[in-house]
RNA sequence: CGCAGGACGGUGU
């Protein structure tokens, strides 16, 4: 069988590792592309091991990767934790003079904040030439994983400031790191945030919401989440 | 013209 890379391409993330590599391996010709998309599979699945073998076979094959190569082999080291493999490919990344975008930024962000990292992380996130909403996620979600609840709440705070509107995924830390916090105040603002935003019918935030008010002793407002209450003012 | 890469809460296991 002989799949071009289009197909290769497009379903990449509906296919387990197994698949994905059965596929590779009936393609006759590989490129970048078709190397690529086989470490995102791994990567995507959390097969961070293999991800990392296959990119040094990319290599030693004389591949040159590109930044979809990078972005996943970053992730890769992410999901291991392996921080050492991680200034390795930001030391290749910097070499290879590729242009960062913001795809590569945040997996940089949320690589070393899944090593445990976050002094890299951050330093990262404040040379950023430009930051969207998943590079602010990526580092509020890093400190609240790290359980630096004050950390995830400074830099909400300082989204607010800048008047970028939060989304599902920052909100979600946030409230997190309100609960471990007892910041109920800090909670009510953010709980209006996802109102604003419309995003209270989502379930996730229910339960988010539920666990911040009960750590921050708040039962009152727990019922009035559970009875789905707006906030009357 | 399509086409491979990024952040994910609570609970339980």
């Amino acid at each position: 069988v002989n799949v071009g890379n289009t197909l290769l391409a497009m379903y990449t993330k509906c296919w387990s590792p197994r698949e994905g590599l059965f596929i590779f391996n009936n393609i006759s010709s590989h490129s970048v592309v078709t190397w690529s998309a086989l470490i995102a599979c791994f990567a995507d699945h959390n097969y961070g091991l293999q991800a990392l073998e296959h990119f040094e076979r990319m290599q030693s094959q004389g591949i040159t990767p590109n930044l979809f190569t990078f972005s996943s082999v970053m992730k890769a080291c992410g999901s291991l934790g392996n921080l050492n493999y991680s200034y390795h490919i930001h030391d290749l990344f910097v070499r290879s003079s590729l242009m960062p975008d913001l795809v590569i930024g945040s997996t940089l962000v949320d690589m070393y904040s899944k090593c445990g990292n976050m002094k890299d992380a951050r330093q990262v996130f404040d040379a950023l030439e430009s930051r969207d909403l998943v590079s602010w996620g990526a580092l509020i979600s890093g400190y609240s994983m790290q359980e630096d609840a004050v950390g995830a709440l400074e830099l909400f705070e300082k989204m607010e400031q800048q008047d970028i509107k939060p989304n599902r995924v920052i909100l979600l830390s946030a409230i997190k790191a309100c609960g471990s916090l007892k910041a109920v105040r800090k909670g009510k603002v953010v709980h209006n945030h996802v109102i604003e935003s419309g995003l209270e019918s989502d379930l996730a935030f229910g339960s988010s919401l539920t666990d911040m008010y009960a750590k921050c002793g708040s039962l009152g407002e727990v019922c009035k989440v559970f009875k789905g209450l707006q906030n009357p003012d």
